[in-house]
DNA sequence: CGGGCTATTGAGGATTATCAACTGGTGTGG
DNA sequence: CCACACCAGTTGATAATCCTCAATAGCCCG
């Protein structure tokens, strides 16, 4: 169906074949994080030492040792979803992290959730390599650096809002709007690629774009259809290229006052 | 519509006149606050000093100081709907809060968010009280106190958490489910009274209802009517009192593996 | 007592889910 | 290396949920 590109390239793309986490490059990617921008030596030297760094490829959960009192998870490249099981054969994605972004997963004392229903769900959009350490290990870190915990409350504020503004749109808007509107998300996530600018960096099935909307993946498919035909993306087995953003912009506005 | 109490009565009950906020009420609620339990005698101290605190009466919005870089609000007393307008006469409600929880408001360097379209709008449900101060000054009393970081940030994770699981719900499930679960989370928020314990203890309009889950007023208006048929509820103009819980727990149960 | 807001109820229509059949690409196993 | 199974995607017909519009009743306040 798509025209110019072969399709196997791109899946190639987004998936490269391995994720070089070398000493150095982890290293240095933990001093580039938005998260611990600033934090004074100490602190780097010690979350250095806790971390434990971990390449998954397409599709792989994220797990832990069970014995573990949670996980704090940072994602230095590729893309995760977070999922929810609602019945047996059924999900909704609630979120995609992006590079830089971190998740908290697991029964800890501090995350006491009262979760009803199925636990959360972190698996991998595409190769990722990703940061974890033990949560009970975060809180002496916290108070002895004065710029980590506004930092991690921002993130969460960040994600409030974002989460937020997709349950407004998603409950309210009709299933152009909210494809639009992820369309236009997702493409900001990730590190654009070079060669396809447009391109979404992740594996993306009708069926996840479906479960991030609340659509039936044969509604995603037929707007998806419907757009590939205007011209205004090209997609194929698991992953969309954004052609023109005007007329999804326009999809996806608010209207102002 | 309602039978044996009469409607009047359950307003005042939801509304009492004034909320007393006398320094020593005050000084005692800010101790038993969950944020601040165990929190050491300066940081509570400081506290007192930079919280100001406040009395809401029914549909009051939460306003601050412009010249202010972003408030930290903390919940009483009462209850407190977080609002985002989508349209000029729709809006969502993307949060109800209890005593005790948190909101953030404003455009404090930590809080600021890409908002596309409106901001949230904080507005009380019921007569509240609420502490504010300034988000400015939160910082370093966070690092002065070891016991406040972990604690905000898993008050956090637990709204993340409460939010992705109505948002997986009301996605994805029909009318009825998204309703049940509603009232049922409702009825958990506030304290119950004492001569009505399925009361929910707030104000909430058949409209205010229907923007909690993404329903058109008049489908939310016919399934309580349903119900209130099927003797599992009763309601009135501005309150609803559970009597049932079991059929509406049925209703909202995710089928477990 | 009247105006405005909240709630109820009905009819009609549009969006979207469901079911089903089919295509083509991918990968596995013989 | 080929055949086969399987998975992602497409498309159509049908049905159901839910929204919109509209008219009406009851409560609250001035």
């Amino acid at each position: 169906m798509a025209g110019g590109v072969c399709e196997g390239s791109y899946h190639n793309l987004l998936n490269p074949r391995t994720c070089r986490c070398s000493p150095a490059i982890r290293q240095s990617a933990l001093r580039n994080l938005d998260l611990f921008r600033g934090a004074n030596a100490t602190t780097c030297a010690d979350l250095e030492f806790l971390l434990r760094s971990r390449s998954l490829t397409e599709g792989e959960e994220v797990s832990f040792p069970t014995g573990d009192d949670g996980l704090l998870g940072i994602l230095v490249g590729g893309a995760l979803k977070i999922q929810r099981w609602l019945t047996w054969d059924q999900y909704v994605v609630v979120e995609v992290l992006g590079p830089g972004e971190i998740f908290f997963l697991g029964h800890s004392p501090v995350i006491q959730v009262g979760l009803r229903g199925y636990p959360d769900v972190v698996q991998s959009l595409t190769t990722s390599c990703v940061l974890t350490m033990n949560l009970g290990e975060l809180w002496p870190i916290l108070t002895r650096d004065p710029v980590l915990a506004p930092r991690l409350l921002s993130m969460f504020v960040r994600r409030l809002t974002e989460l937020r503004d997709h349950f407004g749109r998603f409950l309210v808007f009709p299933a152009e709007h909210r494809l639009a509107h992820l369309l236009l998300e997702l493409r900001r996530k990730g590190r654009p690629k070079a060669d396809a600018p447009g391109l979404i960096p992740f594996n993306l099935t009708r069926k996840d774009l479906a479960a991030m909307c609340g659509l039936a993946l044969e509604t995603a498919s037929r707007v998806l259809s419907r757009w590939e035909k205007a011209g205004w993306i090209r997609s194929g087995r698991g992953w969309v290229e954004v052609l023109q953003t005007a007329p999804l912009e326009k999809l996806s506005a608010l209207e102002v006052v």
